[in-house]
DNA sequence: CGACACTAGTTCGGTCACCGAACTCGGTGC
DNA sequence: GCACCGAGTTCGGTGACCGAACTAGTGTCG
């Protein structure tokens, strides 16, 4: 166990939450999952993260329930995908990042949020600007906003991210 | 800076924003602070931090601008507050401990929010369930659950949170 | 005014997580 | 069989974190 015990015996349910994913790197990780990174070598270029520290921190997601390494028919190797535990993580995700992006992006949000039925933005609330109701993950896109950086496409991912993208779909193999 | 540099050369304001209040321990401090922690000593005793980190912790946050360290008239020492931007965290500090309250609270949630103006729980999208508005910080109370260990309580701050309180005011000195 | 107490914060040595680079291992294609 | 490729492990060095002890500044009480 990497953080200390004091977290989980505080009764405290924050506190349990962040034993799991309040680790280094291992919200970047969901974030990219949500983004369609499925694959070991994917996150690793798209994060630029060590080898031995993603590995530890799939491990973990995966035994505690936030993700599962599941093998496709006819693929040789496996993929890590959110399961609906993971997925329910996105308010959180999507709530920092908003954060982030209203207090440090400065040349605007390097991407944004968008429902795909009807292309409105989402705002803070998860709510579409659009139809004013509520948008689930699965009815989400990403798209590039003016704040993206040329840093940030590196590699074929970031390639891939440069187009709109409907979150929780695999990214082209 | 503690955080790799990639954080945030990524051109992701989620990895920025992980930056400020993605190492450890930071969450707790800022939580508490909703809580109304306000004193170095309070949060060493509740957290049970090393006073090192807490040091250096708090010292990040108000460089960040997410805290200000001000002393009161008529007080000897200084108060942590969190700042218009801190108080911002609060979706996001509420939806990791909903998620946690759902996923591994077996006895129910340590703690209830509250709107205080009626009294409704406060749903996972911030919303009051008896008046169906969006319920600001300011508005909250924390209430202890069923789910509380005794743990929780060591210490005066312990004792302080096991009655009804509202957001952001400050604990009894 | 001097002794004591209390709070905030620093220092210090040991330990553990993280880091990048190199390596191993197993499956595929030729 | 043999080269290749992607996934994951190993390894030595470095930095963050840890608890405990220490310091410094302020309030208090005789």
């Amino acid at each position: 166990m990497a953080l200390p015990k004091q977290y989980a015996e505080q009764g405290c349910s924050l506190a349990r939450a962040l034993e799991i994913v309040g680790e280094r790197w291992t919200l970047l990780i969901i974030r990219d999952a949500f983004y369609g990174v499925r694959r070991f070598g994917d996150f690793v270029e798209h994060l630029d993260i060590p080898r031995a520290v993603l590995s530890d921190r799939l491990k973990d997601l995966v035994d505690n329930g936030v993700m599962v390494k599941a093998t496709a028919p006819g693929r040789a190797r496996a993929d890590y995908e959110l399961t609906e535990m993971g997925r329910e993580l996105w308010p959180v995700v999507h709530g920092l990042t908003q954060w982030g992006d209203e207090h440090f992006a400065s040349k605007g949000p390097p991407r944004f949020f968008e429902h795909v039925a009807d292309g409105g933005r989402i705002d803070s609330e998860l709510t579409c600007e659009t139809c004013h109701r509520r948008v689930e993950v699965e009815d989400t896109r990403v798209v590039p906003g003016p704040g993206l950086s040329k840093r940030s496409s590196r590699g074929m991912v970031g390639e891939a991210l440069k187009s709109p993208h409907r979150l929780l779909d695999p990214l082209p193999v």
